[in-house]
DNA sequence: TTGAAAGCGCTAACAC
DNA sequence: GTGTTAGCGCTTTCAA
């Protein structure tokens, strides 16, 4: 903790009679510098124990070497995995990260990309809120591109690498129609957030594909927490009431589409309550494929979501437009395909 | 994406035919400066859309206004949790975070120091690997607090905030012995960390005291993958082997311990394969109380950890430390207590 | 190959 | 109250 001078250009300048401009050459590892020069100052440098100052380069750059990762909530494993691939990613190619957590509200988003801004990073990487997006599109016009992570924005012309919501979700439904479920339930969380508004178009899509082999449908919206409170992880509890009132529901050829695997074991234990039995009475589809669900009881069908591909191609989009070459190309969107995992919570029609 | 050129305060000045000094005075609310003029150059600066230089004042100030949050796995529950409490205590200390990803690994922590050196950062949050804490104490060589997180580190003097481990295993193993148990298993991973050395510790410990009414013990080295490859989530895969191995010397009362969660679901798996029932022939205990717990069949008995509480207490931590005031004052540690959560896994006495 | 001068955008010290 | 000067640590002309 000694707040001991720290070593600066000038200060191995001084020591070994040079100009600042030399060192600065001689470490930079630029051409214009003599063997025995470089060699004597790359030494100095190591006995003084000099680090160089990223913000003072930065600032005569205009280059921060920095990219700002906006993120609703940590603790949503999904999310964790994306920040895990994009940190990774961005440090491959040289990047820092600035995290920003905005726990799903406007206020803290603004606030968000405001702080951004001001440090001027080189580009932002955004899980949005929902709801306003003048100041993602006032960090454009700063020229600070942005790459938009999992949520789509209505009203912002910026790239998307995220999911195919509607092709999985009509995977599930179809899974599940074949499997000869005629009563479908789709619990979701109320966040008007576009994989939602996806996955319930899929599932509407395919019930009205299937017409004929469908009693009834209804969609589910668990009220979230997340709106009130700071950023809490997914919870069983939370869809716990909607899967008791489902659970009184159930005629035989009944299936339940989850929006996360924590709400499908919401609905385990609701159905287990009431001696229902899974796949036999009910069949349960998951969404994420979290490492706990192929150890539930039965295993969970579920959905498995690209976070590596995704955070590592969000990443390299968000390099492309800053490189500035792409400037003026349309918005590009990146939807990657989710895997159905298909284990014993749900039955092949064959196995009935 | 236009390019345009961002105002300063010198575009301000201009305008106003002001000097820069006078109009950064009125900017930061300083007393010198009339209220006409005040007004003036803040109307000016929401027209021209001036938007202040974080770096540039950082530079003059000798102030980053950041903290640097060193992880090793987003990815680990409980990390995300630490992660959301710490970024929302630094925000409203009006501190920003760089995240740094280790995975694990001394190689990247090394970098990661390095980085934080170069960014100069105000102060560090760090869960270390372990084995090197030589970068560690260079950074506070370098007037840079260091407050580790969950994990200590025996060859660095720095503050700590954590989890008493020690204490809440000695309370499950009290707990598991209390109800019967004469056999006991703890599953760990095997990183050499101290939280699983206290965990193991604690478990020794309370089998000492009690050693008249315990048959046998074993503690059982989970093989981690964290070291090979990238951040990856926990998963019960890992301590399923390990189940299997222990379901096979199962007797009248044995109990296991685990880890985490994620392990005590491994156990559940290879148990229920072998018919065993929980808790009448086995006890299972978990760690770190994660949502899916409460809605295993059966619940799980499990240590719930205090994030939220460590997160805000090591940011003000790190505080102290940085405004100067505890300049030689000696480590400290702080390790909050984690509360067994008593589910049907496990069973009192009195039931059986 | 090296150095001098200028400047990134801002704040701090002191004069006026 | 306001302006002038200086400087944070670095890179980038442009001369020498």
């Amino acid at each position: 903790m000694t707040p001991r001078h720290r070593a600066t250009l000038r200060d191995i300048a001084a020591s070994l009679d040079l100009s600042v401009n030399t060192v600065s050459r001689a470490l930079a590892g630029k051409d214009a510098v003599s063997p025995v020069t470089r060699e004597r100052v790359e030494q100095e440098a190591r006995r003084l124990g000099y680090v160089p100052n990223t913000m003072a380069r930065s600032l005569v750059t205009r280059n921060a070497m920095t990219l700002g990762l906006v993120i609703t909530n940590p603790s949503n494993p999904f999310y964790a995995r994306l920040i895990s691939a994009i940190e990774e990613r961005g440090r491959v190619r040289g990047y820092s990260l600035m995290l920003m957590v905005t726990e799903d509200s406007v206020a803290n988003e603004r606030r968000v990309a405001e702080e951004l801004l001001r440090w001027g990073v080189d580009g932002v990487l955004a899980v949005p809120v929902q709801h306003g997006a003048d100041h993602w599109a006032r960090l454009q016009e700063s020229g600070t591109p942005v790459v938009l992570l999992n949520r789509d924005l209505d009203d912002l012309a910026a790239d998307l690498v995220g999911v195919d919501y509607f092709a999985s979700s009509r995977r599930a439904t179809e899974h599940v129609l074949a499997a000869g479920a005629r009563r479908l339930f789709l619990i979701e969380e109320d966040l008007e957030i576009s994989p939602v508004a996806e996955r319930v178009r899929g599932f509407h899509h395919t019930l009205r594909e299937h017409a004929d082999s469908v009693d009834s449908y209804t969609v589910a919206r668990v009220p979230t927490r997340r709106r009130e409170s700071s950023s809490l992880p997914w919870d069983p509890a939370d869809s716990y009431e909607i899967g008791r009132e489902i659970a009184e529901r159930i005629v035989p050829g009944t299936a339940v589409l989850a929006g996360n695997d924590y709400f499908a074991l919401g609905v385990y234990r609701a159905l287990a309550e009431r001696g229902l039995s899974i796949p036999e009475e009910v069949a349960v589809v998951g969404n994420g494929d979290h490492p706990f669900s192929a150890y539930l009881n039965p295993p969970l069908t579920t959905v498995r979501l690209p976070a590596e591909q995704i955070g590592t191609t969000a990443v390299d989009r968000l390099l492309s437009r800053m490189s500035g070459q792409e400037t003026d190309k349309e918005p590009v969107h990146e939807l990657f395909a989710a895997e159905l995992i298909v284990r014993s919570s749900t039955r092949a029609r064959e196995d009935l």
